[in-house]
DNA sequence: ACCAACATATACAGACTTGTCTGTTTTAAA
DNA sequence: TTTAAAACAGACAAGTCTGTATATGTTGGT
């Protein structure tokens, strides 16, 4: 039994170098080389490299969401999980040495993405969406829809917006900032 | 009298092409076509590609900025400039056709930015952020320190957030929301 | 033991990139 | 009119890139 298959290790390292040096900036070559295999087995699993980076994108949103998920499986649903979210970025933007967030990069890396990646990067966003709401939704049980939606958008723009000037500045500060007014926002629920 | 200097062209052609392709996208080749000159004239004025970078963001930095005072010039300082902040974004992603902020595109195309680049780059946020206090002390006179940072920081959010949200969706609609939002924010202060 | 499928290494095609270089032509001022 | 700076055209170097092709080797299932 090998350690691993041809595939998951071209797919891993084409994830792992996507992700720390961009789309672009990462060639065909580089993964060939760091996932020890040769060029002709890549292309006969994927036809191109647009294909590696549909699946980085997809894979990348599944792990990124299991990942929220298990970070607050533990959490009370509503405001506990709600700050969960935060802090689940927060941890990341450590992690990750402040590289930000893949589909972002990707969005604006690439202006002209092809359809499959840009259902990832709008699935990825609704995702965030939908676990913002389910978390308020808890929170106060009879929200009025259209405030729920207002509400939930403000969130989200908060969290993106902390996230990006925590990528700019290369600090945590802008989320942890974020974090405590967001509590206050919604201790007011 | 010529219409218009070598050196002109090269820049007004460099900063149309860096923003609406990317700046890895466009080669210098297409560069010196579309403006119409030689290349040994566009290397006699600039080092290299990098050096049409750095100016590049400084001339779109100060455009901006500027295209922001004439925007906002005939409001009323206070809750009206900062309503307008908002409409000069909106106005913007209508003509731009959504195409972004320049400096968070190139924030996240180029991880590995020069100095003088990241230097813009924070000059552009730090404008925002100074616009946004400045109108925040017009409202409100005696805010106190730490609660006016805390608002001028959770106003730049949620307006790089909907910035964010609207170049993804391709939308004015997060933009318009959280202008809205806003409106509401300040009418309590 | 054999065969088919998969990996391997490596060379190659063809198209791109930035930047250099040579030599000619235009322009403007003295 | 002479002179010097600047712009011109265009070939070229040296390297990058993606993707293909060839030819050899390994491996697991029947």
């Amino acid at each position: 039994m090998k350690e691993q298959g041809a595939k998951e290790r071209i797919i891993s390292t084409a994830c792992d170098l996507f992700y720390k040096q961009g789309y672009q900036a990462t060639g065909i070559n580089q993964i060939i080389e760091e996932a020890g295999i040769a060029k002709a087995s890549l292309y006969q699993h994927f036809p191109s490299k647009e294909a590696l980076l549909n699946e980085y994108l997809l894979i990348t949103r599944l792990n990124n969401y299991e990942h929220l998920l298990q970070f607050t499986a533990k959490m009370h649903p509503g405001k506990q999980k709600l700050m969960g979210l935060f802090e689940c970025r927060l941890e990341r933007m450590e992690t990750s040495n402040f590289k930000g967030c893949a589909f972002i990069r990707i969005a604006y890396e690439l202006p002209g993405l092809n359809q499959e990646a840009t259902a990832q990067v709008h699935a990825h966003t609704q995702g965030l969406k939908t676990f913002i709401e389910e978390q308020l939704l808890v929170i106060k049980h009879s929200f009025p829809k259209g405030e729920l939606r207002e509400m939930t958008d403000m969130l989200l723009n908060l969290y993106e917006g902390a996230g990006l000037q925590g990528y700019i500045q290369r600090s945590v500060k802008p989320m942890e900032d974020t974090k405590k007014v967001v509590r206050k926002l919604i201790a007011t629920l």
